[in-house]
DNA sequence: TACTAAATTGTAATCATTACAAATTAGAAA
DNA sequence: TTTCTAATTTGTAATGATTACAATTTAGTA
């Protein structure tokens, strides 16, 4: 049930524990961009020991490792996101949901732009998503 | 010397005020996409009575009207950068530095992504700089 | 010139994140 | 298997950006 995570730890010579294979476990099963405290929450049920101080430190251990990656896009904190293939994201400036967007973009494998070595591209989209447009849509309709 | 500045508040139907001038002239004359405080340090020397929670309020102002934008590209504190043509971003991670990367995107335009509906698109690219970069070779070079 | 809604100001929260030191533990070595 | 140690986890106490809020001031209109 772990293997899957202890492999990825392993592969990069991270020891394995009981916080890391959560999170890990967490993000790779809950698509959402959840914020620190969404994850620190569910997993804190299962195993109540857990600190939120760990939940940070695992996550930026992941993140330095390349395994996991964090979104700037709220403004307001940091989202997580597990890494897997290079998509963009939507945030949703009324419900706040942050949606993957699957679109390839001539400059996402640029390593240089204007000179500079690029390590990492992040594409943000704001807006209404379709979800909350519809739901003005029967706003509108009823009444 | 601030008709420029005035003549943009009242085309927006904005209410004319100090603050908002220097906020936008300063932000118009100083493309380095600064965080509030240093807005705030810069414009309050020159006008000591100048309040921390005014520079956010005028940003916040000023932002809705679509004269200036904001970045979450820091993770940490916004930047703003004043709104003219669409460009994206690339942060230092060494320096700190934003940058601008004058590029165009087929995704840029798009007001629809995935059924959503788009009403901002920010392109963030980070790495070393080139600056950096430099600095990187002329250590290796002497030692 | 007087009026009023909007803007400015200062102080006090709030909230995400980081700093830090003590306790625990994964994984290597014996 | 046991021992050891550096790395990890934990909890509490800062920090720092941002927001809330109430009092004061002011831009623009009547």
């Amino acid at each position: 049930m772990y293997e899957k995570y202890v492999k990825i730890l392993k592969d990069h010579t991270l020891k394995v524990t009981s916080p890391r294979l959560e999170i890990l476990k967490y993000l790779d099963e809950h698509h959402i961009h959840p914020n620190v405290e969404e994850i620190y929450s569910a997993l804190k049920k299962k195993h109540p020991s857990l600190s939120r101080t760990t939940v940070y430190n695992s996550l930026e251990t992941l993140k330095k490792n390349k395994i996991i990656r964090s979104l700037t896009i709220s403004g307001s904190e940091l989202r997580y996101d597990i890494e897997e293939g290079m998509h963009h994201h939507f945030i949703c400036t009324q419900c706040g949901a942050i949606i993957d967007i699957a679109i390839s973009c001539p400059n996402m494998d640029r390593t240089i732009q204007g000179g500079h070595r690029v390590e990492e591209v992040q594409g943000y989209f704001k807006g209404i998503c379709k979800k909350c447009q519809t739901k003005e849509k029967g706003r509108n309709n009823n009444g």
